[in-house]
DNA sequence: ATAGGGTTAG
């Protein structure tokens, strides 16, 4: 194996001096086309990734290459923090300096075609990336597994199951024998669609035809789990890999913590962030941020604080996730002082602001009341390329309640239906703000409307109509919400349980009491 | 190639 390949190696060093001048011409021209690529924003971020330095600018592709040090050979390996619209162009770009390359005696490979539908999967489409094919077999390259692996990973990315079961069918019908990570992606895609019982039986597939499971094979059974709301599976999955020896990364510790913060299971995560400590893994960036959020989840501000302090000391922090929770935190607890140096912090390291952290920072604009500066911002972001999201509408919805152009909102919020987005949240915020400016007969009868509710939208009008002396009805409310397995807030329970006491009907009080146990 | 951020009630 190694023979043959020194043997190509050398069949591409120049025989004479004059050819070897030519080689590095060649090579030189190349590295101008590439810099061509790569020169307009000089962001000057560079990381060490792979086989080679990958260099980031603000507003362009970023490639990272490597030379096999005497051939000619190339590889574009990696793309990333590409900007959406520009990303079609940048690869059209790259696939343009591929040609060049063959016209300049540089032939690229199976792995550069790979990249580019990686490149094309991750920011066009999936239908972009299986485009290459056609052109990658033109060029007289055939697919190998990764080929198909990296379609599979890009029919994931858009929740396309039909065509990711396509792909391995099509690697299968050429022969193409499917790996570890073929199934991978197959199992990740079937948890994503919210069908555990499927991706099990891939599972089993794997055990089957006797490929043996990487340890991602299990991380992505343990995700899976999770974020289907089976967390205790995935505990025991993840206690029985430990029985049989095995040693989790830190991945896998990321996924459990992350899960069992949002399932309020505060204590079993601080547990395992200390048996983590233990194991001798180093929290990443990733897990600080994790530990943060579920520190300002339970209100303990000051040990969220103290946890990002130590991520800046150990040089994490610099990362727009970290800032983000922080200032959405601080935002929450009315620490208007500390969300503005907090902000400007943000915006002196300088990062490209992607749509969460735009949005961020229009809720920040919001809750100032600054609704004018919130939309010019929301241009701002718009005119960089970034698609405003449900998040941002939702904030912008809030916003307007809030400012009591309630009006406004509700024609937002009608149009935010019509675009397709999922508008719960800023439907209990419109709901809301009716029942704040005393609307709540219109605000009840929007509610009845419709069949999408969740806890907030029942407690904002059982507390709203204790509040108009209305026990009654709130009380029925809160049963309904009760028997529909929805978390209730307890001062809501108390504050009709004293209604229904204090406006004489005993009997209904303990009733009520009765049915809330 | 698997992990983290941004929206609502009190």
């Amino acid at each position: 194996m190694a023979r043959t390949h020194k043997r190509r190696l050398t069949a591409l060093m120049p025989r004479t001096v004059a050819a070897g001048r030519r080689m590095i011409w060649r090579q030189q021209k190349w590295k101008e086309k590439f810099a061509d690529l790569s020169s307009d924003g000089g962001g000057g971020r560079i990381k060490l990734r792979g086989r080679g330095l990958i260099f980031s600018g603000h507003h362009q592709l970023l490639f990272s290459f490597a030379y096999l040090s005497i051939s000619s050979n190339w590889f574009l390996e990696k793309t990333a923090f590409f900007e959406a619209p520009k990303a079609a162009k940048q690869l059209e770009k790259a696939e343009a300096a591929i040609i060049d390359g063959i016209r300049l005696g540089v032939l690229p490979d199976v792995v550069t075609y790979n990249t580019l539908i990686t490149g094309y999967c991750q920011f066009v489409g999936f239908d972009a990336g299986y485009s290459v094919i056609h052109r990658m077999k033109e060029a007289g390259i055939t697919p190998d597994v990764v080929t198909y692996n990296s379609l599979m990973a890009g029919a994931t990315r858009q929740h396309s199951l039909p065509h990711c079961l396509d792909m391995l069918e099509e690697m299968l019908n050429m022969g193409i024998i499917p790996d570890v990570w073929s199934y991978n992606t197959l199992m990740h895609c079937f948890f994503k669609l919210g069908k555990p019982d499927e991706a099990y039986r891939v599972f089993h597939d794997i055990l089957l035809k006797n490929i043996s499971p990487c340890q991602a094979t299990y991380n992505i059974m343990i995700n899976g789990f999770c974020k289907n709301g089976y967390i205790h599976n995935a505990l025991m999955l993840f206690r029985n890999l430990q029985r049989h020896g095995y040693i989790p990364e830190i991945v896998t510790y990321n996924i459990l913590l992350n899960s069992l913060c949002n399932s309020r299971m505060w204590k079993d995560m601080m547990r395992l962030f200390e048996e983590l400590r233990e194991s001798g893994h180093n929290p990443n960036a990733i897990t600080y941020t994790t530990i943060m959020k579920c520190c300002f989840r339970c209100k303990r501000f000051k040990e969220g604080l103290e946890i990002f302090m130590e991520m800046k000391r150990k040089g994490y922090a610099y990362d727009l996730f970290s800032y983000c929770t922080v200032v959405g935190a601080l935002l929450k607890s009315g620490r208007r002082q500390d969300t503005n140096n907090c902000i400007a912090h943000m915006i002196k390291i300088g990062y490209e602001l992607d749509m969460a952290s735009y949005n961020t920072l229009i809720n920040w604009h919001c809750k100032e009341g600054k609704l004018e500066t919130a939309y010019n911002l929301l241009n701002v972001a718009e005119e960089r390329g970034e698609d405003c999201d449900k998040y941002t509408h939702t904030i912008l919805i809030n916003g307007l309640c809030k400012a009591g152009d309630i009006d406004v909102a509700q024609r937002h919020l009608n149009h935010m239906k019509l675009m397709g987005f999922d508008s719960l949240v800023a439907f209990n915020c419109f709901i809301n703000a009716l029942c704040k400016v005393g609307h709540l007969d219109y605000a009840l009868q929007v509610f009845h409307s419709t069949d999408t509710k969740d806890s907030f939208t029942y407690s904002s009008l059982v507390h709203n109509l204790c509040k108009a002396k209305r026990y009654r009805l709130a009380a029925k409310l809160l049963l309904s919400c009760i028997r529909d397995g929805m978390r209730t807030l307890k001062a809501d329970q108390r504050a009709v349980l004293k209604g229904l006491s204090l406006t004489g009907s005993k009997w209904d009080a303990k009733k009520f009491k009765q049915k809330c146990e």
